[in-house]
DNA sequence: CTGAAAGCGCTAACAC
DNA sequence: GTGTTAGCGCTTTCAG
């Protein structure tokens, strides 16, 4: 066979070059000890062969695998794309690829843990936005490489995550800040095996309600799960029919709020006029729907999960245990308003509670 | 250093065992030419040792790296997404590894096709989306392995796509069948580089009307530019302020069309009313806002890449310019109706063109 | 500054 | 059925 149907190897660009493999490889991975004259032939060689170093084969002595794995549960997301999206070029600057494994399921999850692919094939390993028992947290221990956590925090590991209770925090107070005092909480009921910070940020909800000196109440605090519309009218309804509504609801996550405005916007029900709606994520359908919302940035979290994986991957004896927690802000949009409705007297607007009454307005 | 430090390799196991390395690698590829027995024995101790295999050793010998690559302009977007889901279960099931090459801008894409990182490192790449320029694919070709073209066609390569062109003929009749003839087509003005089927698109729209007998009318065709919702209300407001304003419009993506629902109802236009409005991708937000979409299925194309993929890696000699085309189907919601507003005599719905006067109706 | 030699962990012939 | 042997394509001592 001729040798085009080969992939060259370093022998043949030495041979090609008139040196050793050795000095190829010193050569093409920048070493300061190759003489001018020498690295040019070489280099020269390599682009006349189209020469591609093969990963494997460095891999096999160095024992870093150039690699750093990202264990996601899913891929079509604005968060763990856009975690992606920040992720990619840190790794691309530091000569690394990137593998993702897919686990939509239970079984691919078994499957995961009980063979551990990542073991031996990657430098890092990056997990996405998952409840991990403790057997399977245990298993990735010994995994020996670094394991990030991302978007949680992992106790005694490694992670990056937002401030989720300051966020929550801040969120409400803009709420408290724009007159009410009535202020439903509404939680996403995830998908068991997932995690979505739902308990940090209802913390910051009931801190910010009781620096403010505004009772809790339980009834104010209830739950929809994403993508079933049903519960989300059911728990919308729930908190209107209470004897003294909410006159502004502060929701989990901008994907569930975005439901919770659509239904609204059916009943005929205003917002902001009769319901103040803040979602927390700054989700692409956040702008789309006029939300105001908390803002969390995906990429910048990715970035930061890519540094410290690099970082954790140079230095071996690092810190495994660092925590990295991002800051959110508030983007106030069209969603939230201040408790009066402009057509009442705006001094009143630190009266008592609104029975709810604003503009009436037909279809 | 104790054991534990470093990673076991097949011969710790086969120590363990009290058998060779082959037979411990025939075990764990699943040869049936090893005794019940020792199968026994030897998955017990690799069990007991942690023990992984080492692709990059193995792939060092058998040439093939167990990896397929996919090139992605774009990671947070509800195509690539979905397509890399549906990518997911075809490779786990194959015993693939997915790397991903994410290539957001020029300077990471000339770096890609200047060093090539898939050469030596992947047994297949996908190429989602990209325009290449026949230099790029050129290079792509001479990658000596299979390459498949994902959502585009690439005449002489294999490629999986949609039928464009019978999903915006069939999109088009939808709504000339609901008494529409006077039909704008909006584009999806891309950003270069990148391939959105556009033609394609724009084809089946004139193919349809041509077949209809409606005469085509270059002004009633405009492009915008997605993400840039200046650019949407000037295309709009062109269209309306035709001396004949389409009682229809087709835009050529979902994003762009919810963008264009959101810009009429901002200026109190009523779809579908006033104004029908088609859009194409049946993505996630068309569901949200209500709109008429001719639906297409980023989870099968990646699927069908992806068996593509696995069919060439097995068979080095198969037909490498495949073509795998995907049907699209009509998913009408509410954003399309027939020409004459209910309150009209329904009978005149065949009627001439309407200058576009429905109900009149304040926010 | 460069070359020779050894070996990373595995698989594929080939013996037995 | 199972063990032995010989590399796969690199990097890394170690000489010089």
């Amino acid at each position: 066979m001729s040798p085009a149907q080969r992939h060259p190897t370093m022998a043949d660009v030495a041979e090609r070059a008139g040196v050793s493999a050795s000095t190829v490889s010193r050569t093409l991975r920048g070493y300061a000890s190759v003489s001018a004259e020498v690295r040019e032939r070489v280099e020269r060689a390599a682009r006349e062969l189209n020469f591609a170093i093969s990963r494997q084969a460095a891999s096999l002595v160095t024992g870093k695998t150039g690699v750093v794995a990202v264990l996601v549960p899913i891929l079509n997301s604005w968060f763990v794309g856009s975690a992606l999206e920040g992720l990619g070029p840190v790794l691309r600057a530091a000569g690394l690829e990137l593998v993702v494994y897919y686990v939509p399921d239970m079984a691919a999850r078994a499957d995961f843990f009980e063979r551990l692919p990542a073991r031996r094939n990657a430098d890092a390993l990056l997990v996405f936005s998952f409840d991990l028992t403790e057997e399977e947290s245990a298993r990735l221990d010994d995994l020996q490489m670094p394991v990030i956590y991302v978007s949680q925090h992992a106790e005694g590991r490694a992670s990056v995550y937002v401030d989720d209770v300051a966020g929550a925090l801040g969120g409400t107070r803009h709420l408290l800040n724009l007159g009410h005092r009535r202020i439903g909480f509404l939680r996403a009921i995830g998908v068991s095996g997932f995690t979505f910070s739902s308990n940090e940020r209802l913390t910051g909800y009931r801190q910010a309600l009781t620096e403010a000196g505004v009772p809790l109440d339980d009834d104010l605090v209830v739950g929809a799960v994403l993508g079933q519309d049903r519960t989300v009218v059911e728990a919308v309804g729930r908190l209107l029919s209470l004897q003294q509504p909410p006159t502004a609801l502060f929701v989990e996550q901008d994907e569930l709020a975005v439901a919770v405005l659509s239904t609204l916007r059916t009943s005929g029900f205003d917002v902001p006029e009769r319901l103040s709606v803040l979602g927390f994520d700054d989700h692409d359908i956040a702008r789309w729907a006029g939300l105001s919302t908390i803002a969390q940035s995906p990429t910048d979290i990715g970035r930061a999960a890519g540094e410290l994986a690099c970082a954790l991957i140079e230095t071996p004896d690092a810190d495994r245990e660092r925590h990295i927690v991002l800051p959110t802000h508030l983007i106030p949009r069209a969603s939230t308003a201040p408790l009066m409705p402009p057509s009442a007297t705006p001094e009143e607007s630190r009266g008592a509670a609104s029975d709810g009454r604003g503009t009436a307005s037909g279809a």
